[in-house]
DNA sequence: CCACTTTCTTAACCCAGGTCAATGAAAAAT
DNA sequence: ATTTTTCATTGACCTGGGTTAAGAAAGTGG
């Protein structure tokens, strides 16, 4: 079994192979096309997300403008906002590339729970790790010019330079398209 | 019983007399001098706080410079990234005011657990808001310009332009004193 | 294979914020 | 009260990113 919700899985608990089976019984898998939008600004989010294949990405619309804020790629999990405050959403997510997406609701996250209640120890773990990651997402953004982060994002992400179009990488830095060709050639020299 | 901390507490869930008694026996005070630095870079955190009186920030400190992240004032929890991760801390946390802060170590919190269980409940919950509000000041910043930033900060928390001096709010919002002051030059036409 | 769209690059010009330096005001220290 | 230090403002000049517009390159679909 080596679908890679369970190498994810595994960070947080260590599973029978009963239960591995118990939850792939459960869970609910969809080929989604590039562009399709998972979560509109505006809307309720009804489901989280766990990318089996594939891209995604948030973003915020402001004045027509649109200022991405994350990529999620293989093997990440995304908990809309809007998923726990209920809420409406701030945001947008949209798949970057044709995506395999297993979808969680709050009814099969039940189901799962009745089933496996030790699953419910990972909730609080994960928690911690995304509070983690943000303000170290945080954190870096204040400490770095556009420049510098480039630099940070092809020291520590490479691949997302070769997935990802250069015009939403510029949006992700902060900055214009242009911006971000006058960098790169800069950075050549 | 008008402790502060109740105020707060109260937010999660609902103590008895006898638990705040409890609460009250087993923690710690102390008062401590503006400038006092509760954290510093490289320090693994052996406590976290909260604060009763006074104002507290935190900041990076890149090439000399200082950058903050955060303003902490009355009624709010602070736990450095170091404390959950028990990792060397890569900010300082320093007192902007004379303070009376709230100390928590993970001995106290595991003997508050012990003798009231159900104050682990509020772990998972306190986690979540936190981050909730870390995602919305990250969002916020990439949304907006240093002129913006201002003027949403006026909107949202006018006491910190009361209380904080110039250059830490100049540095908050990303930019140099100098810059502010022509920000709000600007501004009062 | 060609037309069409999307993405990337370049150039010219503008402007907000950075830098450096001087001055003034306020706070802290003695 | 006076000195010293810290903080805020202003001005002159610089610079990196924004804007606009054009063209080149790379994908995409027929």
């Amino acid at each position: 079994m080596d679908d890679p919700i369970f190498d994810f899985l595994s960070k947080y608990i260590d599973l029978t192979e009963e239960e591995k089976a118990i939850i792939s019984d459960i869970k609910f898998v969809r080929s989604l096309k590039k562009g399709t939008i998972l979560l509109r600004q505006g809307d309720m989010a009804s489901e989280c997300f766990f990318i089996l294949k594939g891209c995604v990405y948030s973003y915020y619309l402001v004045e027509g403008e649109v200022k991405v804020t994350e990529f999620f790629e293989e093997k990440q999990p995304i908990t809309p906002v809007s998923y726990t405050t209920k809420q409406p959403s701030e945001y947008y997510l949209e798949c970057l590339e044709d995506c395999i997406i297993s979808m969680g609701s709050p009814e099969r996250t039940a189901e799962l729970m009745q089933k496996i209640p030790r699953l419910a120890l990972m909730g609080p773990m994960m928690l911690e790790d995304e509070l983690a990651s943000q303000r170290i997402k945080y954190d870096t953004f204040i400490k770095l010019s556009p420049e510098q982060r480039y630099l940070h994002l092809q020291e520590n992400s490479p691949q997302l330079l070769e997935r990802i179009p250069q015009y939403l990488i510029a949006s992700y830095l902060g900055i214009k398209p242009e911006s971000l060709s006058r960098i790169r050639k800069r950075l050549v020299k």
